[in-house]
DNA sequence: ATAATATTTGCATCATATGCAAAGATGAGG
DNA sequence: CCTCATCTTTGCATATGATGCAAATATTAT
């Protein structure tokens, strides 16, 4: 096992002319650079250096091994920078990971604006809805919305995951909308199947909880039928802000008892951003990370503006 | 400074998948592994894998780093493995360095059937009649007759240095040959004035030393000068046995009271060659020391044919 | 010839690597 | 859902190797 330090110690020596000029130079005594130099010849199996009180010189292996070693050192020295420059400023490939709907709506429309402000990285970004292993896909980061579990990855939280009532114009014109919770149980409500409790809406308001056993002509697996059905006036439905929250704001649908949202649960705990707990976070992920934090905020734009509202 | 080991144990993760077998491959504990890949990541300063207890995964950076240093490693094998080969076989250049006369008569006729011998091997030779240091001309061996001073180097004797009295035939027709050393002052006698009693001439025979003051009529510091006029009937001059002896066997000179040689002093120590004491002896140069050996032998070809003469 | 400097070696000291054991974690299989 | 096997990591004791100092040897310059 040849000794990396063995072989930079011979090419200074080389460099130097001498043992002792070479240790001055590299701090060392000149007792250790003649010995790492002997075990090194012991390593390779030849004579590299003639030794003469005044002078070094190269026996013809010495100066074979001297010519590859001397160029070998410079492409690991190159290799070392090379990855270090990797660090040293955002740069590279970054693999994204995330669900559709939410990749789609948030993170698809900000990346121009990380990668105006970061363009020596590419982005690599994968959707899907099924959970899948950060290392096993490749990814740097990944974005999840509530149902944090993987205890190997740091999370970081990105924006609150807030679900509200809501239905089209055109329902509530013809359905009425609802004062109470308990009035929701007369309406047509959008269940979403995927929720632990899916028969029940936990609903959090100024007098406390409320529990309504909801149903309707309607149940699905997928948050974006829900969403496309509610838009068509088929209904209430209970989505993420995120996802209606700028179709509120522009009137397409309108909030349903207001002063209500989802009782925290488990898909409530927020939209986080998971990386692997290592211990040089890099460059690339923590400036992404903190390129989300800073465009969501802790009030995202897909929230409505300020009502005044207290929060639960 | 990076560890070679730290590195080779990166590989070995990278190509075994996990820190266990590649310890197991390479009968270490596979905490050690782990600590060392830990610490080259410390030391270049970014996370090389994402390591979880069923897959290891390379980063970006660790890709990178995996790429160029796994072909790093390899070139150093290579250098280590070129360098070892040269080793193992006669190969290469091969530096001689050797006084003129001697090297012109018998290094470089000998040379065509070490080459042939050995074909990868290329020799450089320098014949230089002034002293030179081995190392400062690089040379890997040197061919020396008689004064062996050089205490750092390794002496191997190749063939005696016998020196003869000879002349011509025509000057001994003319001026009689003499029988007893006495007589030789009478002769001309053609002086090498490099020797350090260069106006007397030690004399060995059946009788004992005998020291003769001679002289004559050309002094000179260059033996060819001596041997072309002892050929051009000039005179009687002291020779060595390698520089006339195949003269004196085909008649062109003919031995001056052959019963008698001269004395061995520092000149007459012998034909030595030289080489560093290096504690790796390089193939070539031991296989050029091994020919010449050989081809001189213990008594040369140059030497006269046994005449049944006791050896002094 | 003397002084100065270079390499090498022995020895004590110190840093580092290693192995073992234990703890924490993860995926497979029942 | 739980248990088991395996993997990584960390703490600690040990062993291997590196280092510095001093002395011996050798060589060149003055």
């Amino acid at each position: 096992m040849n000794s990396l330090n063995a072989i930079r110690l011979f090419t200074a020596s080389v460099d130097a002319g001498s043992f002792s000029e070479a240790g001055r130079q590299l701090g060392l005594a000149p007792s250790s650079v003649s010995r790492q130099v002997a075990g090194l010849e012991d390593s390779v199996g030849a004579q590299l250096l003639h030794r003469t009180t005044r002078k070094l010189s190269l026996t013809e292996a010495g100066r074979l091994y001297f010519e590859r070693v001397s160029r070998i050192l410079a492409e690991l020295d190159e290799a070392s920078a090379a990855v270090s420059h990797l660090e040293e400023a955002p740069r590279g490939a970054l693999h994204v990971n995330g669900p559709t709907a939410f990749g789609v709506r948030h993170v698809a429309p900000a990346l121009p604006d990380f990668l105006a402000r970061y363009p020596e990285v590419r982005i690599e970004l994968t959707l899907t809805d099924n959970f899948v292993d950060l290392l096993e896909v490749g990814a740097d980061v990944a974005v999840r919305v509530g149902e944090l579990e993987d205890s190997s990855l740091i999370a970081r939280r990105l924006a609150p995951n807030r679900r509200v009532l809501c239905a089209s114009p055109g329902y509530l014109a013809g359905a009425g909308a609802p004062e109470r919770p308990e009035e929701l149980a007369a309406h047509n409500c959008l269940i979403y199947t995927r929720h632990h409790g899916n028969v029940h809406w936990n609903l959090g308001g100024p007098d406390g909880l409320a529990e309504v056993r909801v149903g309707g002509n309607l149940r699905t697996n997928n948050t974006e039928a829900v969403h496309a059905a509610a838009l068509g006036g088929l209904g209430i439905a209970l989505l993420p802000s995120w996802l209606v929250g700028q179709e509120v704001q522009s009137g397409r649908l309108m909030e349903v008892l207001p002063g209500y949202r989802a009782a925290p649960g488990a898909l409530d705990t927020g939209i986080h951003a998971l990386y692997p707990a290592d211990r040089h976070l890099s460059a690339k992920v923590r400036a992404f990370v903190d390129f989300l934090v800073e465009r969501y905020g802790p009030r995202p734009y897909w929230e409505d503006p300020p009502r005044g509202r207290p929060r639960p």
